[in-house]
DNA sequence: GCATGACGGAACGGTTCCGTTCCGTTCCAT
DNA sequence: ATGGAACGGAACGGAACCGTTCCGTCATGC
């Protein structure tokens, strides 16, 4: 998981014992880079504020990575994959939908989470790196559940052969989004109850 | 309308004649601040790298504005309500919608407000002077509008009065706003005519 | 035509930050 | 027990940047 970890086993070392890297100073650091990321954004966090923060030596951050960059996308790409997305299969499409947003809603509903998702989206413009740990981690897998979603109900009938599966895809992901992130607004169980049968009626029109 | 302008004209002071601030430098400040911004976002937006790309002295830049957040917040406000938010009123809910989509089409396109945009909507979260600018300056009039169309079409009876007022606004901007924000994918005219359909249904469905 | 003040350029002090290096201490696998 | 390595803390060089100040030059409005 953390790539700079590994033991350095140099050649002849006899390597007889000694220390390994301690758990409870890397949950430290991961906590407070991920509050400063909240806090001040990526380009404002600085190493030495999350040593600080973590009540840790700034070498034990250069110890488990080489930079700043390597730490926060290292970070990011780890916490995201662990919150693997979903693909809902209950069968009917109004099902489907509500369990989509249900999932979603839950991933951003941390305040923490939503608040370092726009910065990064807004970072990634200018660093072709975590746009790309960005894209496969995060947006790829989630357009790739939504887009099931439609096949599916393509393929049983609910929705029309013609449905364009981009705009689809963007009504599955966008409204909610821009919602929490943006809007900030309640998402309760009605709201999604009514955005549910909204876009699935928006996406039986999306047709050419 | 640039704050610091004036022309500190103090008491009892003769003030013959004189200079003032040139024009053509305040033009090459502001092309060079927006490429700046595009390209590096606001935290790495270096004061010293406008002066640079401008070809000026940074004393020209503290002679217009008192500090660096003074200078951007003061060029986006400006910039943006340039562009007044349109109120489509055509008469038929089709239309109206079309033409909005249209319309934030048309002042999203511009790749270099596109990638400004998204990086001050997460500086925002860090700064609350930039949030109640870009709200009453750019949030507040398009969600206005979008509000219109709907009250309009409601009262003609073309959508059931008990459409739910804030995902209905939700729906007509963050499918296109993410579209082109993030997804960065076409928007041409049939794509815009399939989305406007598309909302339209929604609309309809989305009421309590 | 003449004073006023903006101009480009350069330098400066002060601050912040990155990444490295060095301590003396503490933990841990052997 | 013992030794190797990670630990917290401190300091460092180097770089970047903000905002200010000072120049000699040059445009401009009275």
């Amino acid at each position: 998981m953390l790539g700079s970890m590994r033991a350095q086993q140099k050649k002849g070392r006899p390597a007889t014992g000694g220390a390994a890297l301690r758990q409870r100073v890397t949950e430290a650091i991961t906590e407070a880079a991920f509050a400063e990321l909240a806090e001040a954004g990526y380009a404002r966090m600085s190493m030495e504020s999350v040593a600080r923060r973590a009540e840790v030596g700034k070498a034990a951050l250069y110890r488990r990575w080489p930079s700043k960059q390597a730490m926060v996308t290292e970070l990011i790409r780890s916490k995201v994959t662990d919150a693997l997305p979903p693909t809902p299969a209950t069968g009917a499409l109004h099902t489907d939908l509500r369990e989509l947003f249900a999932t979603f809603r839950g991933q951003l509903a941390n305040p923490l989470l939503a608040r370092i998702a726009a910065g990064l989206l807004a970072e990634a413009s200018h660093d072709d790196a975590l746009a790309e740990g960005l894209h496969t981690g995060v947006t790829a897998p989630r357009r790739a559940a939504a887009r099931a979603i439609l096949q599916g109900a393509i393929d049983r009938g609910e929705l029309p052969p013609g449905l364009d599966l981009d705009l689809g895809t963007d009504l599955l992901i966008a409204p909610l989004a821009f919602r929490i992130l943006v809007t900030q607004g309640r998402s309760d169980d009605e709201y999604l109850e009514t955005l549910t049968t909204a876009i699935e009626a928006a996406l039986r029109a999306a047709a050419h």
